[in-house]
DNA sequence: TGCTTGACATAAT
DNA sequence: CATTATGCCAAGC
């Protein structure tokens, strides 16, 4: 048989998303370490964008460390992200950034 | 089968 | 604060 082939980590991946409590967001990195995949932002992203709509993951509380939505201001996938957030409770500043220290989401052991 | 790209992060300049 | 360079790994072509 054929031994891992590990389907996805990014199953971790999700998982490790879906931990993220509602109202909060965290960073690629943060998901990445839940993961067991301390470094390895950018598979957590490739990860999200290939995951389907119905997943039940919530993505749109993953965004980048610089506190802000990846995807691009443009994207249609932006809005409807920076929307769930705000109907969570995120707030965002003028310049659409979400202040970390207040709505970032701090890994916690299984609270 | 090998090179390129990508929902990123971090440090250096 | 913007740009550049490097690491890291899976999916696309």
């Amino acid at each position: 048989m054929k031994p891992p082939t590990i389907h996805p980590q990014r199953k971790r991946i999700y998982d490790a998303v879906k931990r993220i409590p509602r109202g909060r967001v965290a960073t690629y990195g943060q998901i990445a370490a839940l993961a067991g995949l301390r470094g390895h932002a950018r598979q957590v992203g490739y990860a999200l964008h290939a995951l389907p709509e119905r997943s039940g993951v919530p993505w749109h509380r993953v965004i980048n460390a610089q506190g802000r939505i990846s995807l691009p201001a443009l994207d249609d996938g932006a809005l409807v992200q920076r929307r769930l957030l705000e109907k969570e409770g995120v707030r965002f500043s003028r310049a659409g950034i979400i202040d970390l220290e207040r709505f970032g989401w701090k890994p916690r052991r299984q609270t």
